[in-house]
DNA sequence: TCAAAAAATGAAAAAATTTTCATCATTCTT
DNA sequence: AAGAATGATGAAAATTTTTTCATTTTTTGA
């Protein structure tokens, strides 16, 4: 995960990315307010904690800038105040969650993960390798290109993602993508198929879709 | 609002309801743990304030079952405690969010809003009068029957959900429907705009796009 | 290795969607 | 109230998507 730390206490946000680090994650410090919004202009991050009391702009002031780019980024605030109005005003500047000092590392991290999760579920995106499928939309976008999708093609490649590696049967895609109660006399799956992988494979240099002979197919994806 | 609250203490769990009524909600009181999951399998609530220290099942265990349903309605845990591996397990039960007692009533309101307005934008669909447009599946579900929506229908529905009850012009629907940084020779708007009606008013007795003469049109919804 | 079964393919046909255009209706201005 | 501008509509045309079908290719198992 891509964590970006906006703490100006060099000594908490060191023993916060070092904490990060141990645990499998990416950190960034940023120490002000001005610096937290120019990196986040430049790096995507998965979650944002954010001081309350930082030089040139305050944390308050920085969430409420970054929710008016339309940001959805889970933002966490930490603050040292304890009183309840302040703990509405994070909330209604657009906080995710808030901490308050002291806190340990490990109810960081529980939040995070907490907060990360909601955000990723809330997120309308299905990651297949470097593409992701806006379930939107219905665009695909790879390092190279944009792909749009028809209805069919749509149907049966969120079919595949659902069922990520696992052997899907012809019968169950055509329950699912056609809504047929029995098996169609004509190839209209392979058919389908055809036109999917077709389309997938002009764009992006790869197979996904593998066929298992007598069984059906299996999608591959990560 | 439809808040369930569920608190065996009948003063506290009173006293949330009075504020909660006086503020437009609606709001209903479970007594114990098994209250709270039977209520809950008759009803749809948009919030579940609940408390940690019940009767026959504690609110850790309530929250657990809910989220082994599969269930994402948003959480909020009330407990008297305060120590650290308390907010953790409570976080990772899958509670939203949690207060601590004793709270203002100003600060439950402030966390059900934050937290209902997060699910809200987690869920993919968009409501309209009685009618649900399902973001995914491109499907309206009326009281009376499903629509199942082309591209163009879609497109043009959304951009009007998104933006209803103000005046939207022919250009910004070219912009963002057809993509298009000019406005067409044709009227493809119109047409379009003449497509969506008929479908929408084919199956839903009621008129959502009105004309403004001159300037664009607005939907109607709610 | 060979025949049978299963799957893939290209091209045509069919169906659905989108766009155009000519005409009709409505609204606004004077 | 009349003319001009704007919007609505039905039907046809164009385009795109989906399906079918005949044929070729691949896989499996004897």
């Amino acid at each position: 995960m891509e964590i970006l730390i906006a703490e100006d206490e060099i000594r908490i946000a060191e023993s916060l990315k070092k904490n990060f680090l141990q645990a499998g994650h990416h950190a960034l410090i940023a120490k002000d307010g001005e610096e937290t919004l120019n990196v986040m202009e430049k790096i995507q991050f998965d979650v944002l904690l954010l001081d309350w009391r930082m030089p040139k702009l305050s944390g308050l002031e920085v969430c409420r800038k970054i929710r008016s780019t339309g940001s959805e980024i889970p933002i966490i605030l930490l603050t040292a105040l304890t009183d309840i109005s302040n703990k509405v005003e994070a909330l209604d500047a657009g906080a995710d969650d808030y901490i308050t000092k002291p806190f340990s590392f490990d109810e960081v991290m529980a939040r995070i993960n907490a907060v990360a999760r909601r955000y990723k579920s809330s997120v309308s995106t299905i990651t297949f390798g470097d593409n992701t499928l806006n379930l939107i939309t219905r665009i695909i976008t790879t390092p190279k290109a944009q792909i749009k999708l028809t209805d069919k093609e749509f149907d049966l490649l969120k079919f595949f993602l659902d069922n990520k590696g696992t052997i899907i049967s012809k019968e169950s895609i055509c329950e699912k993508v056609w809504d047929l109660p029995f098996t169609p006399q004509t190839n209209i799956v392979e058919a389908a198929v055809k036109n999917l992988r077709k389309k997938l494979e002009e764009a992006i240099e790869q197979k996904f879709i593998k066929t298992i002979y007598g069984e059906g197919y299996i999608f591959f994806g990560d």
